[in-house]
RNA sequence: GCGCUUCUAGCUCAAUUGGCAGAGCAACGGACUCUUAAUCCGCAGGUUCUGGGUUCGAGUCCCAGGAGGCGCACCA
């Protein structure tokens, strides 16, 4: 029997579903319909067969007898994954089940290989994350995820667009990578006989854009650091920035509650989650507190930045926290505070007011000598969100670029370098302005309970498989 | 990159702690016209991740390597 090209008139289980759900057990209908997804269970009854029929919004019954139905054997002796298209009417049978009686069926598509055990499916995550298309059939709660992911990020945009943002597209390859502290992925292009990065952050050429004239501008888009791995940490991951003009830092943060807030309320219908056990509770607004402040809630220790260098160091000490010698003192300061006290803050809380010193592109502190205008939003011990009011002056943003090529110099693999061409545009007058990173993969996880970012990511990275392991029916065909 | 840990049939897991590698599901053959992880009968299935070593004997102990998970470090 040849496998047709296509199968037409396909109804969606659900909807199928949904619209007979009304009858009655033991009650035929005379509505034709026509389905089509994959065999996921098989129970032989004789000269009757139940099968279970999958597509991607639901299951259904197959009621398959050898009077009515054509091709009986052959149904008989399908194979668990196996893509059928089947036609033929709706009734309920004698113990509830809504079916549809199989009338005419045909394959689409064999499935050689299967899908584990018919009920415990696979639950090694090594075969989980390099066969996702195995993952995704034997696991429905992972379907649910990345479901609820395309959800998430649809949410965001809707409220930015609402807002009056615009989304453009920026570079991914680029000359001078920057925006961030990261080691990139370089490769190289070869008319213009020239090394290019893959970008780590979305920042500089966002800006650019509020130079052109933006005022409002977003990108949601894969950002690349070439780092290692780790539950939290995929080298490929994405990344919302966003910029408004004419706003600092404090819009910002109500920005960021409101969009997060709005996800949550879209997927959950309310703003309160668990998250890994913890209840969380995302209404707005968040509690803002100073790094200052919170590290002596988690240390007892008081320090600020009109402290000497030294004087930082030994708390450092006191409290076990290493640095290295080139460190200033605002480095020192938020070793203190990813030590000690960013892992234990459930939050959700801004945490604001930065050291200069570990924020070339934050614009410095209206009142506060040495601190920038930039917070950090955490949420279950994890930043989430980074923002600022943006440096919009040339010459001390050429400054702070030179601080960081110099330290890139002396060995600082995730120091930034001097970006001419942003320098030049800003050069041409950025207004005030209020900018916004979002962890998108981050946010996922928070929103669907997930601790791991291979499971919010559809292809996370492995290391390369060695060797292929051979299955059941491949060989015997 | 470092530490801990896991790897047995296609899948999910056993194997008396060094003594003949096994079960359920899937597959294959068969019975059964209302099943729901159907049931029943039969049959087949293995480089125990790879390579060394210790031992009369290794899935089990030792060494090296591979891949995964968790933690640390870097970061989001």
């Amino acid at each position: 029997m040849p496998i047709p090209y296509r199968y037409e008139g396909v109804r969606s289980v659900e909807d199928v579903v949904g619209e007979y759900q009304h009858l009655l057990p033991e009650e035929q209908t005379d509505s034709k319909v026509r389905v089509a997804g994959r065999v996921m269970r098989l129970r032989g009854q004789g000269a009757l067969v139940f099968a279970e029929l999958r597509d991607w919004t639901g299951h259904v019954q197959l009621f398959v007898e050898q009077n009515t139905a054509g091709n009986f054997t052959h149904f008989k002796h399908l194979h668990l994954g196996d893509w059928i298209g089947a036609s033929g009417t709706v009734m309920r049978t004698k113990r509830g089940e809504l079916s549809v009686k199989v009338t005419d069926w045909v394959l689409l598509a064999p499935a050689l290989k299967n899908f584990g055990d018919k009920w415990k499916g696979v639950s090694d995550p090594e075969v989980r994350y390099r066969q996702r298309e195995v993952d995704l059939w034997a696991n429905d709660e992972v379907r649910e995820i990345f479901l609820k992911r395309g959800k998430i990020i649809k949410s965001v945009r809707e409220f930015l667009d609402k807002k009056g943002f615009i989304e453009v597209e920026t570079p991914v390859l680029q000359a001078v990578e920057g925006g961030a502290a990261a080691k990139p992925f370089v490769t190289h292009h070869n008319a213009l006989h020239a090394d290019l990065s893959l970008r780590i952050a979305l920042e500089l050429y966002l800006k650019r854009a509020l130079v052109g004239g933006f005022e409002k501008v977003y990108e949601i888009g894969r950002v690349f650091r070439n780092e290692g791995l780790s539950p939290r940490h995929n080298p490929e991951f994405t990344m919302l920035e966003l910029y408004q003009a004419y706003g600092d830092y404090t819009d910002m943060m109500e920005l960021v509650e409101q969009l997060v807030a709005n996800a949550c309320y879209m997927l959950h219908s309310t703003t309160v989650i668990t998250y890994q056990g913890e209840e969380i509770d995302l209404t707005p607004p968040w509690r803002r507190a100073t790094m200052e402040e919170l590290i002596f809630d988690s240390t007892g220790k008081s320090i600020n930045l009109a402290m000497e260098r030294d004087q930082i160091a030994l708390v450092a000490d006191e409290l076990n926290v290493s640095y290295s010698k080139n460190d200033g003192p605002g480095k020192i300061m938020l070793e203190i505070y990813e030590k000690t006290t960013e892992p234990y803050l459930k939050g959700p809380v801004h945490v604001y007011d930065y050291p200069k010193e570990v924020s070339p592109l934050a614009r410095d502190h209206r009142s506060k000598p040495g601190y920038v205008e930039r917070f950090e939003t955490v949420i279950a011990n994890r930043e989430l969100a980074n923002a600022f009011s943006e440096l919009n002056d040339p010459k001390e943003q050429r400054e702070r670029l030179q601080i960081q090529a110099s330290l890139k110099a002396a060995g600082d693999e995730e120091a930034m370098s001097v970006d001419e061409d942003f320098l030049r545009a800003l050069e041409q007058g950025m207004p005030p302005t209020g900018g916004l990173g979002v962890g998108i993969d981050r946010l996922v996880m928070l929103l669907t309970d997930q601790s791991n970012i291979k499971e919010v990511i559809l292809f996370p990275a492995l290391r390369r498989e060695t060797t292929f392991s051979d299955n059941d029916r491949i060989d015997t065909i």
